[in-house]
DNA sequence: GTTCGGATCTC
DNA sequence: ATCGTAG
DNA sequence: CTACGATGAGATCCGAAC
């Protein structure tokens, strides 16, 4: 298949809001592909490339040579070029992925050219990515969409899944189930403002639920078949070589197969869990240089579930039931503490024994439901608590996308009691409505100084009340503190920026948790 | 050898 | 990660 | 209820420039 075949049909796709009329026009192309190009040609209708990572990002793609005046790429020759991008490396590499670039892009027309930038950088915006290619498969294989999805959950993504639905239809699909050592997309949670509302959304304690503690580390997946171990992320990473310590406490577990599912983080010496920021460095760290400089404490892993145990497969299986054997087979030490209870009033008592341990919050889950790989269920909610501070804002940028025409991320500053001036902890763009954005826009037009292509400065008099999860230690602002995941609540018009929190409050927060 | 920018991953 | 919008 | 899109901070790794 041609690229130009893709391109057209991003474009098609991209020009209606209808899911179905998107459906529809992936499936046609989808149809067309020949049996060797079906999982280049179903990676680049969902926007994605084949390649994990190729090296590329959008400053390398800001020039670009002439396009070809008429199409002559083909998707698989795409995706072999890329291969080799994709591969350069040592010293002279960058100069030879350039060049390597350039070549490829001067064979692309304009349309095409335009494609692969969004495709590489990962900004295609054409409102269709895995899931709708998922719908797709189906549709052009003649199966359902339930029995792609399922597939894709066992193979922990969609290309497998569309060539077996393509060539073989229902059957091949259902060959697809869980096996250890081949990682299915994790579990996600949706969230609740507070515990009640959490315990609401699972039925109000009308039967027992689980309350987890939230640990603030990165979620592993491991696997054990005999002696060996793999280690996977959220986003099925594997990263086995830099968890050593993780390894080791999997590989000790008596049973012959198993696959887990958890937190990982870091313990200070009190067996307090250390700030995100530490557990996110030692995990990015090889298993080498890790052992080689004195750590404070090692990374431990904390499971709240399991999937399969030797040779029965319980992602189907109730909770309870995972819940048993996971109980069976991890000592208490590395599993996530855990009530359950039908009592509201314990649970609150538990989440807050949860944040006065240092923990992030607690994930409140249904007794009865399945494991559902890769959806954000309604069977988990979790609850963090939320701080909040009435900060200055000092500038906005420009939007883009959808936020076109209207100025969307603003910069947040505290005041600083010191100089009399303010400063800055951050940006955030969300929590805006679309009448916010307008108003906003309209606002800091009129507070606007200087302003340049991307960002507007403005006079340092609006205040808004943000919320945030936490506080964190910032190399790259003059306050040494930056707000994690600060969103927007209300603009405030009874307060001047002479009543705005202080840095000092803010700090107050890295101490306080 | 040190510093800086870009890419890619975590949350 | 969070959040708002649209289907 | 689900999917999508617009964007946040920090850390490391690698290569290039100084």
């Amino acid at each position: 298949m041609r690229l130009a075949e893709v391109v057209a049909t991003s474009a098609v796709v991209a020009s209606t809001r209808s899911r179905k009329a998107k459906v529809a026009a992936l499936a046609q192309a989808l149809a067309r592909a020949e049996p060797d190009e079906i999982e280049t040609v179903t990676a680049y209708l969902s926007g994605a490339l084949r390649q994990r990572r190729v090296g590329v990002g959008w400053r390398s793609l800001m020039e670009l040579p002439e396009p070809a005046g008429s199409p002559s790429l083909g998707v698989a020759e795409v995706h072999d070029r890329l291969e080799e991008i994709s591969r350069f490396t040592g010293a002279g590499s960058q100069a030879a992925r350039s060049a390597a670039v350039a070549e490829l892009f001067g064979r692309a027309t304009a349309e095409e050219q335009s494609w692969l930038r969004g495709a590489i950088t990962g900004e295609l915006r054409q409102g269709a990515s895995d899931a709708l290619v998922q719908d797709a498969v189906a549709a052009a294989a003649g199966v359902t969409v339930a029995q792609v999805r399922r597939a894709a959950m066992f193979a922990g993504a969609t290309l497998p899944v569309a060539v077996a639905a393509l060539s073989g239809g229902a059957a091949a699909l259902a060959e697809f189930r869980l096996q250890v050592g081949r990682p299915v997309l994790p579990m996600l949670a949706s969230s609740a403002p507070d515990l009640d509302g959490a315990w609401e959304k699972l039925g109000g304690g009308r039967a027992p639920l689980a309350v987890d503690h939230k640990l603030d580390g990165i979620r592993i997946q491991a696997h054990k078949d005999g002696d060996r171990v793999l280690l996977v992320t959220r986003s099925l990473e594997d990263i086995t070589d830099r968890l050593p310590d993780v390894v080791a406490v999997v590989r000790a577990l008596p049973a012959e197969r198993v696959v887990l599912d958890g937190e990982a983080l870091a313990l200070g010496p009190d067996g307090r869990p250390r700030p995100f920021q530490e557990t996110a460095s030692l995990t990015s760290t090889g298993a080498t240089a890790a052992a080689a400089v004195p750590r404070p404490g090692a990374i431990t892993p904390y499971f709240f579930d399991l999937l399969l145990r030797d040779d029965a497969d319980l992602l189907d299986a109730p909770a309870s039931e995972r819940w048993r054997h996971l109980e069976e087979l991890v000592p208490t030490a590395q599993r996530v503490p855990r009530l359950l209870t039908d009592d509201a009033e314990a649970a609150r008592a538990f989440l807050a024994g949860a944040i006065a341990a240092g923990q992030e919050g607690v994930v409140v889950k249904s007794t009865d439901a399945p494991y559902a790989a890769g959806r954000r269920g309604s069977a988990w909610v979790k609850v963090k608590p939320v701080h909040t501070l009435d900060l200055v804002v000092l500038a906005v940028e420009r939007g883009s996308g959808r936020r076109r025409g209207w100025l969307s991320n603003i910069h947040l500053g505290a005041r600083d009691p010191e100089t009399g001036g303010f400063v800055m902890l951050g940006k955030t763009f969300k929590g805006m409505t679309d009448e916010m954005l307008a108003w906003q826009t309209e606002r800091f037009e009129e507070l606007a100084t200087e302003r340049d292509d991307w960002v507007v400065h403005v006079r340092p008099e609006q205040v808004v009340e943000i919320a945030f999860d936490g506080i964190q230690r910032s190399t790259r602002y003059p306050g040494g503190v930056a707000l994690r995941f600060a969103r927007v609540l209300r603009y405030r018009d009874d307060k001047t920026a002479g009543e705005a929190d202080t840095i000092d409050t803010v700090r107050s927060f890295l101490t306080a948790g």
